[in-house]
DNA sequence: TAGATGGTTCGTGTAAGGCAAATCATTTGT
DNA sequence: ACAAATGATTTGCCTTACACGAACCATCTA
């Protein structure tokens, strides 16, 4: 029977300053991935494929969320380019499995440590515990695949 | 496999979890706000505007950090719905000063009400206490202007 | 009075990405 | 065994968000 306190706050939506925050890093990303033939999404591709192991292009579409005839563009460049590797699943030889090559993590690795400078920029007023703070809550967030599944979307068949 | 010990991390970086978020995000954004009039870019724009109060179009375009002439058409769209308000500035007739009326602090009020179904899908992952945690950490990176000044924007030109 | 400067308009160009077939290989249901 | 469904791929069209340049007006400043 406690009083209730003032809580009419405006709701702290994120989604904004999410975006507002994606697109100031993501511009000054572009001038420091050119010169290392990656652009922006393909950064997130990869981040997205290291968090999750190989996966069927129809996940990989899901997980990013957009259209799989454009995955397969973005597959295309990653693959030109040895980063990314597909290979025909045992199990359904019409699927393509997903994965990372070794030269794929040491890019996305030297991408990520070329970025300092623009995190540092970008995200100046946070010091480092509270970085490594936003980093995990992030990756917590973005472990669960979006719509339905994910999580185990290539296993599902045998039912 | 991987017999290493604990250094040598990939370094954290958030830019492509935020990118990737932010992405998720705002697709789902834009069809709860397509019945408000809004499309994600005026969510931000009035978020940033609510943030720091009334600043020139410079300064916005600055913080939005986008180019100027699409700025003002991303304005003339906002003003048209009476949701920000271009006054000239006393000391300088020629700026703008843009700001966020009653009704453009109502309707983004609105619009982060409506997305609550959004966040709860997107960053489902996270309690309460976790997405407030990200809410202050995104709302301090953002408060910090872009480039060199923000804050002060205005009066910087002589030298 | 001659520049700069803020804002506005218009026009052009590009990149991201959705959406709709058509194709091929493979799996599955009957 | 064969027809239908499915995953991946390709091609083509179309929209949106922006960047960028040029011209213009109002205003400030030297």
């Amino acid at each position: 029977m406690a009083p209730l306190p003032v809580e009419n706050q405006p709701a702290h939506r994120s989604g904004a300053l999410l975006d507002h925050l994606a697109r100031r890093i993501r511009l000054r990303a572009e001038s420091v991935l050119a010169p290392l033939g990656l652009r922006p999404r393909h950064l997130v591709a990869l981040t997205v494929l290291r968090g999750r192991g190989g996966c069927s292009q129809q996940a990989l579409a899901t997980m990013l969320e957009m259209d799989g005839t454009n995955v397969v563009g973005l597959l295309n460049e990653l693959e030109a380019e040895a980063l990314i590797e597909r290979r025909r699943s045992p199990e359904d030889r019409r699927r393509h499995v997903v994965e990372l090559t070794d030269a794929g993590v040491d890019r996305l690795c030297t991408a990520e440590c070329a970025l300092a400078a623009v995190e540092n920029e970008v995200l100046g007023a946070l010091d480092e515990t509270q970085r490594e703070t936003l980093y995990s809550l992030l990756e917590q967030a973005a472990a669960n695949g979006g719509p339905p599944n994910c999580t185990e979307a290539v296993n599902d068949r045998e039912r």
